[in-house]
DNA sequence: CGCTTTTTTGAAGATGGTCAATGGGTGTGG
DNA sequence: CCACACCCATTGACCATCTTCAAAAAAGCG
């Protein structure tokens, strides 16, 4: 079985059940692979994709564009997960989906894709399930940016990528490759970079997480979750435990 | 044809184009009707609904319980929206969903909608976009409440509601029925009352909208939306103009 | 090495939050 | 019918947090 393919099954497994058949049917997809660099655009708002990317490797991000230039990143994104499945059943895209660090990315046919579907329909959803799970992760994104203190917000926001990554198996014990600058955190939190920074220390100081150089380290998984308040319920995953 | 399939089938063209057999199946769909009144759960976060509910009339929001006992709502819904359609593949609520005045909602089985996706596939095509318009939804709100300024935050959200009401009939001329106190509007755009009461009295005076008990007046649409930064391309809804 | 970009720090200023008090409206019970 | 209670809206004053601005230090990169 291919690297994608077998990429895309272990993450439809992470939540949903598929028979044989319905992996049998995952294989008969076909694709193209593409890498990219820091800060490139996958695909942009207003866009109308005919192909779905899946995340190989790396770690993609998606965002609103402000007026003023100004990002909003609303979501990251890792290996197995398919950023824009949305595009799937909507046309056009209201927002861009860019890589954060380097990554390697699989375009699948929305024809293939659809096909699937009428053939499997289990399969459709899963896949079906994932954009729900990725609509779960964009409530709590709400929740956090408008309604907890700006150290919160962090943590939980550190919480929910370590989390998803243990799951997804590409945390490396306590440590996950996080290729984001300052700015963006602050552009996906809602502060301002200079509060980024501050927040930053605070949480250092409390010997929870540590974020520098692109790499976030877990020194204590319980205070972290305690200081963001976080409930991985929401993510919809089978039980992992992160160290 | 009954109201429940109706108020559905119409909604369900708003965004998708629907064949007569897929109308047909509709018909199929077994239901029953509640009644709620204002601030009435209809289902509850941790609940496993076995039913998806449609809103018939009124007006119905969901939102997260904090645990400082503060809500933060997420979205708001009118006729035709079915505010909990991801229950049909998540087994688990994150979220509670409730009726914001009175409210008549149909109760349709997930059992029922399920075999009706596998009879007409492209049902299940429109269900599905209607919760990938929801995604889109809750982007915006994340970027609404991270990114915008007070009174552009309250003048979008306002310019939402009234689109929405729009797309499916129920705003009559340029009112529209929206029962929230300034305090869960408060709780929906992440601020205090106090700034809520005051935000609200700067719209009013630059003559673009006025709320007050429960109705939204929009005086000047085209202000309103250019305050607000309201571009409704998120929504995916077919061409409407309101005013 | 010089250049750019990112991180860090400081200080001033503004926005919005908190707190507290008032008033309007509605519903209940005496 | 009035008194009271309660909820919601309104307003003012004060204060905290976060933003903005500016500048220095540190880190990549040709």
């Amino acid at each position: 079985m291919e690297l994608t393919h077998r990429v895309l099954v272990r993450n439809l497994r992470e939540h949903s059940q598929l028979a044989d058949q319905d992996v049998d049917q995952v294989t008969k997809l076909s694709f193209v692979v593409r890498e990219y660099e820091p800060n490139d655009d996958l695909i942009r708002q207003g866009d109308r994709p005919k192909a779905a990317a899946l995340v190989l490797s790396g770690t993609v991000g998606r965002y609103h564009l402000l007026g003023s230039g100004r990002r909003q990143y609303l979501s990251f994104h890792i290996v197995g997960d398919m950023p824009d499945a949305q595009g799937l059943f909507i046309d056009q895209m209201d927002h861009t989906v860019c890589a954060m660090g380097h990554a390697v990315i699989a375009f699948i046919p929305h024809g293939d894709v659809v096909n699937a579907f009428k053939a499997r329909p289990p399969l459709g959803f899963a896949i079906w399930r994932e954009t729900l799970i990725d609509a779960a992760i964009f409530r709590e994104a709400i929740t956090n940016n408008s309604a907890r203190p700006v150290h919160t917000r962090m943590a939980h926001l550190f919480c929910e990528l370590f989390y998803r990554a243990s799951a997804s198996g590409v945390a490396a014990q306590n440590r996950l490759d996080l290729p984001l600058s300052l700015i963006q955190l602050g552009e996906a939190l809602g502060m301002a970079i200079a509060t980024v920074n501050r927040t930053l220390q605070r949480l250092r100081a409390t010997g929870s997480v540590d974020f520098r150089d692109g790499v976030l380290t877990i020194r204590n998984w319980d205070r972290l979750a305690k200081i963001g308040q976080f409930d991985p319920r929401y993510l919809h995953l089978k039980k992992v435990s992160p160290l």
